[in-house]
DNA sequence: GACAGTCTTCCTACTAGAAGGTAGACAGAG
DNA sequence: CTCTGTCTACCTTCTAGTAGGAAGACTGTC
């Protein structure tokens, strides 16, 4: 058993960072063929066409945030780790230059250019991230573990957009720091002040 | 006199809303053609090659972004009202529609793939933009009109970044409310408290 | 266990069109 | 009479995608 078909992980994996590094428009199947050692023939019969490919691939990714939200709420209980957990992996993809980048954040970018099928599946990748942000830091505000200024949804959307700018700056800068330095503050602004 | 030549304009116009759509291979010389109306030959007279035309187009750029600052500090004198202004600029270029997106934000998600010369510029935005945050940020600082909590060059991170993760919520969610949704909290907070 | 069929995966070879870019001619303005 | 801007015509390379076939693995049935 052990696996049915390896290349078709390896065909997506490949393109999920190319993906990564230029987007839809900044890779072709020759590129994938090149790393994966296959012809672009042979990848078309995985997947028919790039749109078919890219859509593919975000639902995958999405499915792996959705396992990986569900695995830090069982793991971590207390929200502000939760939130220092979720943002230490992103630290550390950046770092390790692994995956310098959300799939989604940098499709969303060229939502304009996508296909529509690919433009669904990103939209759902950043409802589905701000829902569970909104509602760790609603549930984290009831606990009184979270101070939060606006709507647990509106505060959602503040740190979202934080994290994948500071993503963009970690691009721009070379500098995989930079994401620590711009992130960090978040987690102080949301840390409830200890009783005077 | 009026103009030497407005149709190298009209490209650069026309070239910086095809990236502003979709990045650096998102758009062909075709494309710009087709818009202008002139052919594809003669955007190469103006300019030789795509990575000429974007380097040229980042730079105009990044010169209307230094006057735009430089107008800003001659107009407005409050930091606060400064900072405001700012957001505000970029509300209405995305709810217009206009220029929903900043060209170097854009670009510099896809640094990877880009050529060399264009992203020279494009770094060089990131640090320009930054900076004259940080030094708005510190000036209202020492005047006390500006509470900051970290260093004013990290501050400016996080008000930059914060400011592009918006522009992408706003493009993700196809609407450009969010941007000041998000966006909205970072003058709140910037705002030094009334004394008591 | 041998045979035939079929399903999967990959291949070579190909297509049509789009990409960025070049060569050289022509028209008008200085 | 040259310089600027544009054109037509072309080139090369890359693009996504197709057609059709070979090799192997699974699935019967006799």
């Amino acid at each position: 058993m052990s696996n049915l078909s390896t290349t078709s992980d390896d065909i997506l994996t490949c393109a999920r960072s190319l993906i990564v590094a230029g987007g839809y428009n900044g890779f072709s199947y020759a590129d994938i063929a090149d790393v994966v050692g296959i012809r672009k023939a042979s990848i078309h019969h995985h997947f028919p066409s790039k749109a078919d490919l890219v859509r593919t691939l975000v639902a995958r990714y999405r499915k792996e945030a959705e396992a990986g939200m569900a695995n830090l709420e069982r793991q971590v209980s207390d929200p502000l780790e939760r939130l220092r957990f979720y943002l230490g992996y992103w630290e550390a993809c950046i770092t390790d230059a692994s995956a310098p980048f959300c799939v989604c954040a940098l499709l969303a970018s060229q939502l304009p250019v996508l296909p529509e099928q690919v433009g669904v599946e990103v939209r759902a990748h950043f409802r589905a991230l701000s829902a569970w942000l909104a509602s760790l830091l609603e549930r984290g505000a009831l606990h009184g573990r979270l101070q939060l200024v606006g709507s647990p949804s509106a505060e959602a959307e503040t740190f979202m957009a934080t994290v994948h700018g500071a993503m963009l700056s970690a691009r721009a800068y070379g500098d995989p720091k930079i994401f620590a330095v711009v992130t960090g503050p978040l987690l102080e602004r949301l840390a409830a002040r200890s009783p005077l």
